[in-house]
DNA sequence: GCTAACTCATAATA
DNA sequence: CTATTATGAGTTAG
C-alpha cells in the first residue's frame, strides 16, 4: 500500500541555511499566553535574492548587470544606465515582495499551536483516500492547495494507477478524435474551421470531473505515469495532472495557497521556447518565464515572481521537480511530442543577462540519480538506431531481418545476454494461414463497389455497424467484436481507409532477449495509441487437429483466451451514461487453435502483462467467415521506442511464459 | 512562416 | 468574504 507524505507545513522541511533540530523545526508556541516577542526560530534564508551580491545567486560571469563596485573608489557608486536602474528598482520591489511574504509566514507561525513532528511520518493510503487522490468528483473544482508526495507504491497500486491513467488518456484520445471527425462532417455544410479537438476533449472531461490529481498537488512523480511516457498534446498533461498549466512552462503552488506563504514549483516543461535555455540532458540551465513579447523575443527583464520565485523557493528547500521535455517529432499529429523525463533538483539560480540583453532568471537543474533512462535520450538513441543500427549498437544484433524481407520493414533480432539464436530457426509467417474451407463459408463475395474510395454510407461501413473502425490516419477508433475491412471482394482502391491491418507492419520491430521475459518485442519507432502493430500469425488448426498436435507436444495458441481488451478501446461510458460497448458485428466464440511451432511471426515473442500496452482486435478482410478472424494487434497507449510490448494473454497473473501457448 | 482561436490558474478588483 | 474580471503564460491547425 502506498503512502502520501503530507507536506504539512513547509516550515517542517529542513532549511538548508539553518541547523536543524526538532526544537527549531517544531517549537511549541502558545500564542495566547505568551507575548510573541522572541524572534521566530526560522530565519529568513541567508541566501537572499537581492540586493546583496551573493555569489551563488548572482552569476559570477561578467555579464551581470551589476558591476562590481570599484575597490579603489568605494564611495563612488558606479554609473548606472537607465536600464540597469530599472533592474535595481525591480530588485527592490521584489525584495519588498519577499519581505511581506516572510512577514506573513511569521504571522502564521503565531497561529500554529503545536507542530507534531510525527506528522511527517508516512501515512498509509486508505481505499477512500486513494480514490479521492485520483478521481475528483467535484465539477470544475479548483486545484487543491494540499501538497503531497506519493511514495512506496506497491505493485498493485502501480498497476491500479497505471490503469486509471491509461483509461483516462484513452477517453481523452477518443474524445479528441471524435470531436475532429464531427467537425469534418460539418465542414461540408459551411463550417470551415475545425475546433481544436485537444481543447474540446479536455474541456468535456473537466466538466465531468475526469481530470486526475486535482484534489492533491503532487510533488515528485505522478502515480501511473512512467518516465519516458509520451504525450502529443499539452492539454493532456493537464488532464493527467503531470503539469497543470495550459500555457506556462512552470507549474507551482502559489504563495497565497502555500502553508508558509512561499510558492513551490512542482513541474516544468522544457520546450525550447527560451533562447537562453541550455539543455544537456542530465543538467539543464532553465530560464524563468516572462520577459517575452508576442513573437517569443526577450524584450524586457524577467521578474522574480510567480513561477520564477517558486523555482527559487523549491531550490531553497531542496524540493524535486518534474521535468517534461517538448521535442519536435515528425510523424506526431501536432509535430511535437512531450516526454516525461523524471525528477530533477535545482542546484543553483542566478540572475543573468540573456542573449538579447535583457535580464533573465536562470536555474541549474540536475537530474536525480537512480531513475530509469530519460525518455528524450531514448528517443534520440532510437533515431540513431533506425539510421545505423550496427553503429549505434555494435554488439548484440544477430539478424537484421528475421522476416527475410517478407514484412514491409525489417524485424531485428537482438541478444546481448546469451548465445540463444532461437527465433532465427522458424519460418517467418506474415499472415495467418487459414484452412481452405474457411474461404468457402460465410457469405463470400460481399464487398463494396466504391471505385473512387469508400464513403461513410458504403456497404462496408454498414457491415461495421454504419461506421468505419479507423480514422483517416489508420488509428483504431473503437474496439469491436470484429472489424470488416475492405478486401478481396471490394472494388475500392488500396488507399481506402478501411484497409489498415491488411497492409502489414509499419514500425521497425525488434525481437530481443530479456532476463525477465525470455524473449520480448519492442519497436524502434514511436507507436501512436490506436495504431496497428502487427498480426498474431500462425497456422490455424481445427479442434480435432489441435487435439493431435497437443498430444505431440507442439506449441499452440488459443485465440479465445485473449482478454477482451478491445472493449476498453474507445469506451466512453465515463462520458455518456448510456454508453454500451459495441456488440455488432457479433462473432461466435472462437473454436480454433493456431500452431506456431514451425512458422510464426514477431507477435509470438510479445510478453504477457495484466496491464498491457497492446490489444487484440479480430479483423476480417480476405474472407467473410466469422469463425476464422485474423488476430490483429493495436497499441493501447503511445508506446515509446524501445519499450517492451505486452499483451494480456488472459491467464492468471503469475508469470508462466507465453501464456496462451499450451504444450 | 504567419495568424486566428483558443486554455488554465492566479492575482486583482468589485 | 465571495464573485467577477484581468492578466499572462504558449500551442495547434490551417
Amino acid at each position: 500500500m502506498g503512502s502520501l507524505i503530507p507536506f504539512l507545513d513547509l516550515n517542517l522541511l529542513p532549511d538548508p541555511t539553518t541547523t536543524i533540530n526538532t526544537a527549531t523545526i517544531c517549537p511549541k508556541i502558545e500564542p495566547k499566553l505568551e507575548p510573541y516577542d522572541e524572534p521566530p526560530p526560522l530565519q529568513p534564508p541567508q541566501q537572499t535574492f537581492f540586493p546583496d551580491p551573493n555569489p551563488s545567486f548572482f552569476s559570477n560571469s561578467q555579464s551581470t548587470p551589476f558591476p562590481d563596485p570599484d575597490p579603489n573608489s568605494p564611495s563612488q557608486p558606479p554609473e548606472l544606465s537607465s536600464e540597469e536602474n530599472n533592474v535595481y528598482s525591480e530588485f527592490y520591489r521584489i525584495s519588498e515582495l519577499f519581505r511581506s511574504a516572510f512577514a506573513k509566514r511569521m504571522q502564521r507561525y503565531g497561529d500554529v499551536d503545536v507542530l507534531d513532528p510525527d506528522s511527517r511520518a508516512i501515512v498509509p493510503v486508505s481505499e477512500e483516500n486513494r480514490v479521492s487522490t485520483v478521481v475528483v468528483a467535484r465539477r470544475r473544482s479548483q486545484r487543491s492547495a494540499e501538497l503531497v508526495r506519493v511514495t512506496d507504491l506497491g505493485i498493485e497500486d502501480q498497476r491500479y494507477f497505471r490503469d486509471v491513467v491509461r483509461r483516462t488518456r484513452m477517453v481523452y484520445d477518443s474524445l479528441r478524435i471524435f470531436s475532429m471527425m464531427e467537425d469534418d462532417k460539418r465542414r461540408g455544410m459551411g463550417i470551415s474551421r475545425r475546433t481544436r479537438g485537444d481543447l474540446r476533449a479536455a474541456s468535456v472531461m473537466r466538466d465531468r470531473g475526469l481530470w486526475l490529481n486535482r484534489d492533491k498537488r503532487i510533488v515528485g512523480s505522478i502515480p501511473g505515469v512512467y518516465i519516458g511516457d509520451l504525450f502529443f498534446f499539452r492539454m493532456e498533461l493537464c488532464v493527467i495532472g503531470l503539469h497543470g498549466q495550459a500555457q506556462a512552462g512552470i507549474d507551482y503552488l502559489p504563495a497565497s495557497q502555500s502553508s508558509n506563504g512561499e510558492p513551490i514549483a512542482t513541474s516544468i516543461i522544457v520546450s525550447g521556447g527560451y533562447e537562453d535555455d541550455e539543455d544537456a540532458g542530465d543538467v539543464i540551465i532553465y530560464t524563468g518565464h516572462g520577459g517575452q513579447d508576442k513573437f517569443n523575443r526577450q524584450c524586457f527583464h524577467q521578474k522574480l515572481e510567480g513561477g520564477n520565485l517558486a523555482l527559487e523557493r523549491s531550490m531553497h528547500y531542496g524540493i524535486e521537480l518534474r521535468v517534461i521535455r517538448g521535442i519536435k517529432y515528425e510523424g506526431s499529429v501536432s509535430g511535437k511530442v512531450y516526454v516525461y523525463d523524471g525528477l530533477y533538483k535545482i542546484l543553483d539560480s542566478w540572475f543573468d543577462v540573456g542573449k538579447s540583453g535583457f535580464g533573465v532568471y536562470k536555474y541549474k537543474l540536475l537530474r536525480i540519480e537512480g531513475q530509469p533512462d530519460m525518455g528524450s535520450s531514448i528517443l534520440k538513441f532510437a533515431a540513431n538506431l533506425r539510421a545505423r543500427p550496427l553503429t549505434a549498437r555494435p554488439m548484440g544484433y544477430i539478424c537484421l531481418d528475421i522476416s527475410m524481407k517478407k514484412e514491409n520493414v525489417p524485424v531485428f533480432l537482438f541478444n546481448d545476454i546469451d548465445s540463444d539464436h532461437d527465433p532465427m530457426y522458424y519460418d517467418y509467417l506474415t499472415r495467418t494461414v487459414f484452412p481452405p474451407f474457411a474461404f468457402h463459408q460465410g457469405g463470400n463475395g460481399t464487398g463494396c463497389d466504391c471505385v473512387s474510395g469508400c464513403t461513410d454510407d458504403c456497404l462496408c461501413a454498414m457491415k461495421n455497424g454504419g461506421e468505419f473502425a479507423y480514422d483517416q490516419n489508420g488509428i483504431l477508433l473503437r474496439g469491436k467484436p470484429v472489424i470488416f475491412e475492405c478486401g478481396t471482394f471490394c472494388r475500392c482502391p488500396p488507399s481506402c481507409r478501411n484497409r489498415v491491418s491488411q497492409k502489414g507492419v509499419r514500425n521497425r520491430l525488434e525481437v530481443f532477449r530479456s532476463r525477465e521475459t525470455g524473449w520480448g518485442v519492442r519497436s524502434l519507432d514511436l507507436i501512436q495509441a490506436g495504431a496497428f502493430i502487427c498480426e498474431y500469425a500462425g497456422v490455424v488448426l481445427t479442434r480435432d487437429q489441435a487435439a493431435v498436435f497437443t498430444m505431440n507436444g507442439d506449441t499452440l495458441v488459443y485465440p479465445n483466451r485473449f482478454t477482451d481488451r478491445w472493449a476498453e478501446w474507445g469506451d466512453l461510458s465515463q462520458i455518456y451514461s448510456d454508453y454500451v460497448r459495441p456488440t455488432y458485428p457479433s462473432i461466435p466464440p472462437l473454436d480454433f487453435a493456431m500452431d506456431v511451432s514451425r512458422m510464426r511471426n514477431v507477435a509470438c515473442y510479445i510478453s504477457h502483462s495484466s496491464s498491457p500496452n497492446v490489444l487484440v482486435q479480430f479483423v476480417l478482410y480476405d474472407h467473410n467467415n466469422l469463425l476464422f478472424p485474423h488476430l490483429m494487434l493495436f497499441a493501447m497507449e503511445n508506446i515509446p521506442p524501445l519499450r517492451e510490448l505486452s499483451l494480456d494473454y488472459g491467464v492468471a497473473d503469475e508469470w508462466t511464459g507465453k501464456l496462451p501457448i499450451c504444450n
